[in-house]
DNA sequence: CGAAACGTTGACCGTTTTCAATTACAGTGG
DNA sequence: CCACTGTAATTGAAAACGGTCAACGTTTCG
């Protein structure tokens, strides 16, 4: 869902490199300086927050697509940990580059305020999303969100399950709740892509 | 929980101005020319959008202290309507201004993006927050995100029920969920704070 | 062919929502 | 000073809902 329109920004900053990451391992520390910002190409990435009383808050899921850690461009030292939840691929760009590309060109730190200001309201609209306590009215919300033509259509690229998640759901829960719209005559399915209606 | 950091560029934007809307006005529609960005001072802003089969979806609801419309300083015309939900203080600084500041002075670019990016990661946790599903378990994980100090403190600002929806609980469920926290002592109260403990 | 991932459904149970009612308290006007 | 009104905090009880566990069909792929 949220698209990376950094790239334009990634390809012109020197010494992006894609490393694998096996499970469990740590990306960056808590407190380490910042060397790079990161997007994840494939796998699943936490981002988590040590208390001063020891315990532990995930600040951040990062899925295939994502970017985390973009905090650390403007940061001397890292205020997270990262870890791999599974085997991962990551691409990384060194925060220097990135930042002498801003302060060398005018268009690129706007471009990165336009990137950035995509990405908050992209935000925005999945925590209204997560909001919606009803099920079959979360997905509804989530496919609207989601539709482009008309009548209104979504194309689903990833599998159910990962939707699920995605709106806070367990993918049974969610095949209930397709059932659900689809009986209620809010949606009809085929194959890959599902038509709202009314 | 969203900082307001563009206090420093809405000062030196000519042109910021607070005005009332009573509920149930409309601050601006869909496919209107960009003309300013937004911050709620007192009261609720829905944003909503209308899908081509005349739908209406929300994007984002804004309370007193955050901003809406960011993406307008980038865009030619609204995609979205600004309703109030009530009545509502409101200030407004022309887009056009803060885009000539940007373009005038390089730092404040670099300002914007920095914004933005604090932005993503505060939304990112509360999007993290929502994904929780048991209620003690969703709130204790916002009032560690909250908490200062140590050991870590929380002092309530607004009522709790406000709280609540922040968090996508019924204020009903968050009682029960501070009562259950109290009783297995993960928090302990007293007036308007609350203390964290193991 | 068997393993693995996805899609789907049923049943049960714990939790939350919902609705309703009660308490506490601050502000208002008589 | 007190009844009166409204908002916030709190609790109870019943019903609805989603999570969890378990099972099964299907397709893909080595």
């Amino acid at each position: 869902m949220i698209t990376i329109m950094l790239d334009d920004i990634f390809n012109e900053a020197p010494g992006a490199r894609t490393a694998r990451y096996p499970a469990g391992s740590t990306i960056f520390r808590q407190g380490a300086p910042t060397l790079a910002i990161f997007q994840v190409r494939t796998g699943c990435v936490e981002v988590v927050r040590h208390l001063s009383d020891g315990s532990v808050v995930t600040i951040a899921t990062a899925r295939p697509g994502e970017t985390f850690a973009e905090a650390a461009l403007f940061a001397d030292h890292y205020h997270c940990d990262a870890v791999a939840r599974t085997d991962c691929e990551i691409t990384s760009v060194p925060s220097a580059a990135v930042r002498d590309l801003i302060d060398a060109e005018h268009s690129q730190a706007r471009d990165l305020a336009v990137f950035f200001s995509r990405q908050v309201r992209d935000l925005r609209s999945r925590i209204e999303i997560l909001r919606i306590k009803r099920a079959p009215d979360r997905l509804l919300a989530w496919l609207r969100g989601q539709a482009k033509g008309n009548p209104p259509t979504v194309k689903i690229g990833s599998p159910w399950a990962s939707v699920a998640t995605e709106i806070g759901l367990t993918p049974e829960a969610l095949y209930r709740a397709l059932r659900t719209l689809e009986q209620r005559g809010a949606i009809s399915r085929s194959e890959a892509s599902v038509q709202l209606s009314g």
